[in-house]
DNA sequence: TCTGATATGCTCAATATGAGTATAAGGGAC
DNA sequence: GTCCCTTATACTCATATTGAGCATATCAGA
């Protein structure tokens, strides 16, 4: 991490006491902006030469731009206005997800740099298509994440190379209780040693491999210090964006149980299948089918409107739409999920 | 709107100095500092001369200043910081709230003062004493919305004076359909026509209050435009520091259910009673008592202590300690709530 | 010893959940 | 058309969890 020790000059000291206040900081606005197609949940990209990468390439970025409050009467309108500046989409749902300023700055700026808070923002919105121009991209999520993914079982990756990295992880602990909060952290957030699978710690997950040096961005930050003992495990990107994507994954995960989000990205219309599917691709879980359409139907969150979709290739599916009474019934309507589909 | 070709250009590669590309704002951190002590949520303030406040007087503040780059490494620390100066209390557990940078703002700066933006913190603290020095205090949080305490019942705020106020409210939508966003606002809002309560609303109550102008600020705020048809309900404070903490309390109630916070806030070892009047005062509502004590209890949440506590005047009770493992076992552990007493 | 607190235990019906089995209704191969 | 494969939808049933009380324990003081 950089050690930002800068001692600002107040070189640009303004008249205005205020602004003598806070010389240098510059507000930035980071829209994470999520659409799920074909069992796939995705997040529009856009890609930037960052120099903060090692190499220099291009890399992944989400869409960004500071806050200018000559322009900008909101915060979120500004967020609004960069989106569609730079992604050419027009945001539907939008929430505040969380403001970073601590970790992960942007080592560009160096010692003397302007100070960047990023206040970041969760979209979500139905998919389509990119006007062609711009260098968007609707990417997987879980090429960022890749062992966020259990639909088909756990991963792999965590007990192949994740938990043995995280065993030498844990033996450079510096005497017996940081091990054991080592251990304790490492077991809660990947849930190993018969800890459960929290599906809703992606974060704590994130930035225990950026601290256990296993995700690229560790090595880029670090400057040239240590250049090569920092693993790759899934797709790097500019800056912290993969930690504010980390946040916004979690924070998903955890709202569309008590808040009826799930429809902001499907249609009007849609099967039960094809909100549980929707709904497993965000949790990266797979669900029981028939408990799943008990939870939804006998809770009032869907009804059918007597419309079918022939296209199943098996018996032809009702279509559903989203209840909004349920507002008004339900004091936190959401999908509640149903024990995971027992392992095929 | 900016064009196309700007906005391609990362913002930061540009050679001009930061503070040129968004030259007036400031950043703002802020603390909501909770305790629970016999039954009373409280609210640490600080008085404060807020020219904003018709009549200038002092109103209550949150602990607040603004971010000084120079100093303060994080936002975090930056935080505690200021909170340590103003209150000389030192933070324990401490979690980002929102950041808010929309409305309400500070009506001094005008035009071209300076944009601020908080970023607001929670943090949950065992009372204490405070030291004299400072102008803080520990307030009731229920003085400043007295309708988020239905303890003893449903109050008769709500059914005397806000809901006819609102009806009012409703009245002046202009057009059919606003007439019935309006409507529906409310019910959700207050639980009025069948609709259940939700305690974790405060935000939005607090809101339509404002935009009814049912609470104190909205006239401050309106400048001197509107005088007197502004009711007064709750305690006001300063600025915007009822918005945020109408967040903090609802983002609390909330997070108590999933996640062992309320422990943050008891000292090492309780009674199931006294745990239970913790998350009554935080939540407003009574809770079933022998239901919530099977829930904590059989949830692994506690561990009893073979203590007992003599002072409770009746049988004594045994003093029981946060059983931290829980969070190995459980994904989500946090005091749910048994169904509400029913009513006496 | 009786009364009034409070704490703690226990019961029981009503619901909700986990994990299936069974049936319905399409399309395509033959 | 019949058989078979696919997906959708309906039921079942044992087990757990909840809501709501009643019952008992153990203190302090009248």
């Amino acid at each position: 991490m950089a050690t930002r020790r800068a001692a600002l000059e107040p070189a640009h000291r303004s008249r205005r006491p205020a602004s003598a206040l806070s010389p240098t900081v510059v507000v930035g606005l980071n829209a994470v902006i999520v659409a799920v197609t074909d069992e796939v949940p995705r997040v529009l990209t856009i890609s930037r030469t960052d120099h903060a990468l090692a190499g220099g390439g291009p890399a992944d970025a989400l869409p960004f731009g500071p806050l200018r409050p000559e322009q900008h009467r909101t915060l979120e309108r500004g967020l609004r206005s960069w989106a569609r500046q730079q992604t050419g989409i027009g945001l539907g749902y939008v929430e505040q997800l969380y403001t970073f300023g601590d970790r992960f700055r942007d080592p560009r700026a160096g010692q003397d740099g302007p100070w960047m808070i990023s206040v970041a923002y969760l979209a979500l919105v139905r998919e389509q298509r990119l006007a062609g121009s711009s260098e968007a991209h609707w990417r997987d999520w879980y090429d960022y994440f890749p062992w966020e993914d259990w639909r088909s079982g756990p991963p792999t990756l965590i007990s192949e190379t994740i938990a043995p990295a995280l065993d030498n992880w844990l033996a450079q602990a510096s005497g017996r209780p940081a091990l054991h909060v080592r251990r304790e952290r490492r077991d809660i957030a990947f849930g190993l040693h018969r800890t459960p699978w929290d599906t809703e710690r992606t974060l704590e997950r994130y930035e225990l491999l950026y601290e256990a040096r296993l995700v690229g961005e560790a090595a880029s930050d670090a400057g040239g210090s240590a250049p090569r003992d920092v693993k790759d495990l899934g797709r790097p990107m500019a800056l912290d964006h993969r930690r504010i994507l980390a946040t916004a994954l979690g924070r998903l995960r955890g709202k569309i149980k008590y808040r009826p989000v799930v429809f902001e990205l499907l249609p009007p219309a849609f099967t039960l299948s094809r909100l549980q599917r929707v709904v497993e691709a965000l949790a990266g879980i797979r669900l029981h089918k028939q408990n799943f359409r008990r939870l939804v139907e006998r809770g009032g969150l869907v009804e059918g409107t007597g419309q079918y979709d022939e296209e199943t290739g098996g018996r032809p599916a009702e279509l559903f739409a989203f209840r909004r009474e349920v507002l008004r019934e339900r004091a936190a309507p959401g999908v509640r999920l149903p024990g995971p589909q027992a392992r095929a």
